[in-house]
DNA sequence: GTCTATAGTGCGATAGAC
DNA sequence: GTCTATCGCACTATAGAC
């Protein structure tokens, strides 16, 4: 099977959701912040839209394909900011645009960023997930290069807990959007020893 | 039970716990690792010990209360670092000795850590507990004295969450205790601004 | 795309015997 | 400290009307 073709059978692309799609996905994404993947029920997802359960059961047959679907449309965004961030011809500037836009996806989508990435029940999906792979892949190669020792895998792995766990923690509870992001960005930039 | 009832009704100092109490407390650990809490039920913890859900029900009377007693005993834990580490005389002494005893706690406890300090239902008992705002308001005044502006605040809240997050992180499952532990020695001071 | 209605299962919690 | 047995409820999931 050709790379293309075995990326179309496991996760093909870009996923086109439709508007009732995407209230549940929306919903549920904002549940699982609040109360976890397994303490969120299809009913909660259902009242939080405004339907019935039964309405919920049309879009997505199982809960499971919920959870999958909530996980991938995050991912995605992940997705799109490594794939803006390559366009960049130096590696230094690609590197740099990778963090900012990490960093300002994290900050504007706060609450559930950190939730999809800590979640046991969402990182049983994801350690299984090619493409999960693939985006965690391209990231370390971005941020740490050819590297493959334990200092880089450590580096990489506290950067992007440091990060995505920072935005939720109580501490910043009171700082506005802007200022949390200029400060995430100076910290992050001096982790990696790039210049401030 | 509330989590702001459950909070108040903690008490301060050292929670004993029978035999029976610690193996529930550990079995609930080890399933919200890996289950979420909202995703473990008493029926899994009471299959875990091999008893019956009345016999857990006797040591703890809600599942509420069983939350509460496991993420205490977790934070008891991370106490008695801070404990040891306000033992050392010189300042610099103590801030170096309590990066070292989180990171050791973090790694020798990998998979609970970042559970307890991650998951909703948790983080919504500590938000209004004061044993928790007490530990964190000691630990981020060791960790970067006096200062309290945004700076202070995101400094040591990604300093946490890079710690706790990066035990679990796919990229260092790999890795061996030892040789987590001395990267994240190495790159905590390095972010600090420590000698390494 | 949404509804009502329902099946079958597992949940948290309780009573009372040993 | 553990058991059996049970209650009432919420859960996931399905069938069929509109």
């Amino acid at each position: 099977m050709s790379p293309a073709r075995a990326a179309a059978a496991s996760s093909p692309g870009p996923v086109e959701v439709s508007a009732a799609q995407g209230r549940i996905i929306a919903a549920a994404l904002d549940l699982f912040a609040r109360h976890g993947v397994g303490g969120t029920s299809l009913q909660m997802i259902a009242d939080e839209i405004g339907v019935t359960k039964a309405a919920v059961y049309h879009q997505y047959s199982t809960k499971d394909a919920i959870i999958l679907a909530a996980a991938e449309a995050e991912l995605s965004r992940l997705e799109a900011v490594i794939d803006a961030a390559e366009a960049e011809r130096a590696p230094r500037l690609a590197r740099d645009a990778l963090l900012s836009g990490i960093v300002a996806l994290a900050v504007a989508r706060r609450r559930t960023v950190a939730t999809i990435l800590s979640d046991p029940v969402i990182g049983a999906f994801f350690a299984e997930d090619d493409r999960f792979r693939r985006v965690m892949h391209r990231l370390r190669r971005m941020l740490v290069g050819d590297e493959v020792g334990p200092e880089a895998r450590v580096r990489t792995a506290m950067l992007i807990a440091a990060i995505s766990g920072a935005v939720t923690h109580p501490f910043v509870a009171g700082l506005d959007d802007e200022a949390l992001r200029a400060q995430l960005l100076r910290l992050g930039r001096r982790f990696l020893g790039l210049p401030a």
